[in-house]
RNA sequence: GGCGAUAUAGCCAAGUGGUAAGGCACGAGUCUGCAAAACUCUGAUCCCCGGUUCGAAUCCGGGUGUCGCCUCCA
C-alpha cells in the first residue's frame, strides 16, 4: 500500500511503527458556525482512509479533535451572550447531526481542546523546561522557532525568510516574529482557565500536539487534515511536538484538497458556502459522497451544481442497474453452486477495487471502474438467453455481493435500491409539480391511442410529458416512465 | 517577493518508464410503429524547448500558464 507523504512530496510505501496497527490523528474543526462541504470532504475522506485500513486488516485508532475554545468562538459566543463553551458543545452537535446525515464513520476518540486543558498545561511547562518556550510579563506563552533547528521542514520554508514576510504585528513580549503562541493571557471577559502563568487559555496549536501525545503517543502513523492547515498549523505540531519528545511525531503525512464552488473559494464574505446542512436538502447523502470521492482526497475541487447534477444520474443510473439485477437474480433463482461466467469484469471487481485504493487511496479510480461494471452487468442481462440465465443470474448475484463488500468503504449502495429510485422520482416530481396520477392517467390515454395505431395522438402526448420533464419508455412490461432530468445533465 | 502544487481529447478526469482508464457532450448503430432506456462502435501522443534512456505523459534542466500557501480557515 502507498501513501503520498506530504513531507517528502512522494508516494510511499506504507509501513505501520507496528505490525498491522495504525494511528491516525486528522485535524477536526473549529466550531463556531454550521459545517460546510469542504468540512464534510474531510471527514468523509479519513473515513474511508479508516475503512479501507481495516478492510485490509490493519486494527486502527482513529482520532479526531474539535478545537472548542479559541477567538471565533469566543466572539461569536459574546455576540450570542453566551458562554464560549456552552456555544461550542452545541456547535458540536450540530456538527454530529450533520455527521451522521452524512453516513460518515466516525472517529474512535473525538477530544475536545477543552477536556485537555490539564495536559496542555503541562505539554507547555514541559518545553518551557526544555528551553523551547517562554514566559512574557503578560502571562503569554510562546514558542521559540530558532530552538527547533528542523522549523520548515514540512511547508519547504526557511525561518530567515518567514522573519522577513511576517505581517502579523509584534505581540508584546514576543521575542521573535515567527513564535507563536501555546498559551495566551485571558482578556477581560474572555474564558480562562487557571495556570502556572496566570488565567488564560490555549493556542490554537498546542492542542492537536498534546491530544495526540495523550491519546496515540509521541509517534503516530498518519497525520491528517486540510491542506490549508500545512503551513503554519501542522508544522508548529511538529515544532513543539519533537522539540518535546526529541522522537519523529509523523511517519505519514497526508492533506486533504480543498473545495471550491463554482470557481469560488468558499467564504464567508462571498456568501457562497455550502453547508452540510443544505447540501443534504437537496442531494441523497450518497450522491454527495459520490462527488467527494470521484477525485483523488489530495487534489483541490471545484464543484459546480452539474457535477451534483452529474453525481446524482450516476448514482441513479448505478441503483437502476442494481435493482434490474435484483429482479433477474429473482426471476432466475436456481442452482446457488452453478457456474459464474468467466470474464475478467465479474471476476476483478474485488482485486481491482483494492488496486485502486492500495495506490494512495485511489477512490477516483475505484469509482470510475463502477460504470465499467454496471455496464458489464447490463449487458449480459440484456443479451442473456434460455440457455445460460441461470448462469448469468449466478454471476449476477456474486458480483452485486463483491460489489457491496468493497464499494461500502466508499459509503456507496447502502441503501435499498427501490427507496433509492423513488426518492429520487419524488424529488423531482415535486420539483417539476407533476402528479404520479397525472402521469398514469396520460399513459392510458397514450395506450389506447397506441391500441388504434393512432400514433399521432401517441405521440403528442409524448411529447407534451417530455415537455414537462417525464420520459415515457414503451417496454414489454407495458409503458413506464421515468425523471428526464436524471438521464441528461447537458441542460 | 518566497515556498509549494499543477498543466492529459470540447469539458471533467485516472494514469510516475514500455506505445493514453472512466465520465459528460457529439456522431453512428442495435432495439422500437417512431422514440426512450439499455447496449455496441467512434475521438487525444499528454503546455513549449532541451536532456537521460533501447524506450517518457510519466525522470532531469529551462521556459510559459494556472492555482494554493506565506493572516483565521477542512
Amino acid at each position: 500500500m502507498k501513501i503520498t507523504n506530504s513531507m517528502s512530496g512522494k508516494k510511499e510505501e506504507f509501513v505501520p511503527l507496528k505490525k498491522d496497527e495504525v494511528k491516525m490523528y486528522a485535524c477536526g474543526i473549529t466550531v463556531y458556525d454550521l459545517s460546510h462541504i469542504g468540512h464534510a470532504r474531510q471527514a468523509i475522506v479519513y473515513a474511508m482512509i479508516t475503512d479501507y485500513l481495516r478492510y485490509r486488516g490493519y486494527h486502527v485508532t482513529y482520532v479526531r479533535n474539535y478545537t472548542d475554545v479559541d477567538d471565533k468562538i469566543i466572539k461569536r459566543a459574546n455576540e450570542l451572550g453566551k458562554n464560549a463553551l456552552e456555544f461550542s458543545k452545541e456547535q458540536i452537535l450540530e456538527n454530529e447531526k450533520d455527521m451522521k446525515n452524512l453516513h460518515v464513520t466516525e472517529a474512535d476518540i473525538k477530544t475536545k481542546a477543552s477536556e485537555y486543558i490539564p495536559q496542555i498545561i503541562k505539554f507547555v511547562e514541559n518545553l518551557i523546561e526544555k528551553g523551547h518556550a517562554y514566559v512574557t510579563d503578560k502571562g503569554d506563552v510562546y514558542f521559540s522557532v530558532k530552538t527547533f533547528k528542523e522549523y520548515g521542514k514540512l511547508s519547504h520554508r526557511k525561518v530567515d525568510e518567514l522573519r522577513n514576510g511576517v505581517r502579523i504585528e509584534v505581540e508584546e513580549g514576543k521575542k521573535d516574529p515567527v513564535d507563536f503562541a501555546l498559551w495566551k493571557s485571558a482578556k477581560p471577559g474572555e474564558i480562562y482557565w487557571e495556570s502556572p502563568w496566570g488565567k488564560g487559555r490555549p493556542g490554537w496549536h498546542i492542542e492537536c500536539s498534546a491530544m495526540i501525545l495523550n491519546t496515540l503517543g509521541e509517534t503516530i502513523d498518519i497525520h491528517g487534515g486540510g491542506r490549508d492547515l500545512l503551513f503554519p498549523h501542522h508544522e508548529n505540531e511538529i515544532a513543539q511536538s519533537e522539540a518535546l519528545t526529541d522522537k519523529k511525531f509523523v511517519n505519514y503525512w497526508t492533506h486533504c484538497g480543498l473545495i471550491k464552488i463554482n470557481g469560488e473559494k468558499m467564504s464567508k464574505s462571498l456568501g457562497n458556502s455550502l453547508t452540510i446542512r443544505d447540501a443534504l436538502k437537496m442531494y441523497n447523502y450518497e450522491v454527495i459522497k459520490y462527488v467527494m470521492l470521484s477525485k483523488h482526497y489530495a487534489t483541490d475541487i471545484d464543484i459546480h451544481d452539474k457535477d451534483f447534477a452529474l453525481a446524482e444520474d450516476h448514482m441513479y443510473y448505478f441503483y437502476s442497474t442494481i435493482k434490474k439485477m435484483e429482479d433477474f437474480i429473482n426471476k432466475n433463482q436456481g442452482d446457488a453452486k452453478a457456474n459464474i461466467l468467466e470474464d475478467e469484469i465479474p471476476q476483478s471487481i474485488v482485486s481491482k477495487f483494492i488496486q485502486a485504493m492500495d495506490d494512495d487511496f485511489n477512490s477516483a479510480l475505484a469509482i470510475s471502474n463502477l460504470h465499467i461494471i454496471f455496464r458489464y452487468m447490463n449487458n449480459i442481462m440484456k443479451t442473456a438467453n434460455k440457455s445460460n440465465r441461470q448462469i448469468v443470474a449466478n454471476t449476477l448475484a456474486k458480483a452485486l455481493e463483491n460489489i457491496k463488500s468493497v464499494y461500502k468503504i466508499l459509503g456507496l449502495f447502502e441503501q435499498n435500491p427501490e427507496d433509492f429510485i423513488h426518492e429520487m422520482k419524488e424529488k423531482y416530481l415535486k420539483k417539476l409539480n407533476i402528479d404520479i396520477k397525472q402521469i398514469e392517467s396520460e399513459i392510458e390515454k397514450r395506450a389506447e391511442a397506441k391500441k388504434v395505431k393512432d400514433f399521432e395522438t401517441a405521440d403528442s402526448i409524448r411529447a407534451n410529458l417530455d415537455e414537462k420533464g417525464i420520459i415515457l419508455n414503451d417496454t414489454v412490461d407495458g409503458t413506464v416512465w421515468d425523471i428526464k432530468e436524471l438521464y441528461s445533465t447537458n441542460q
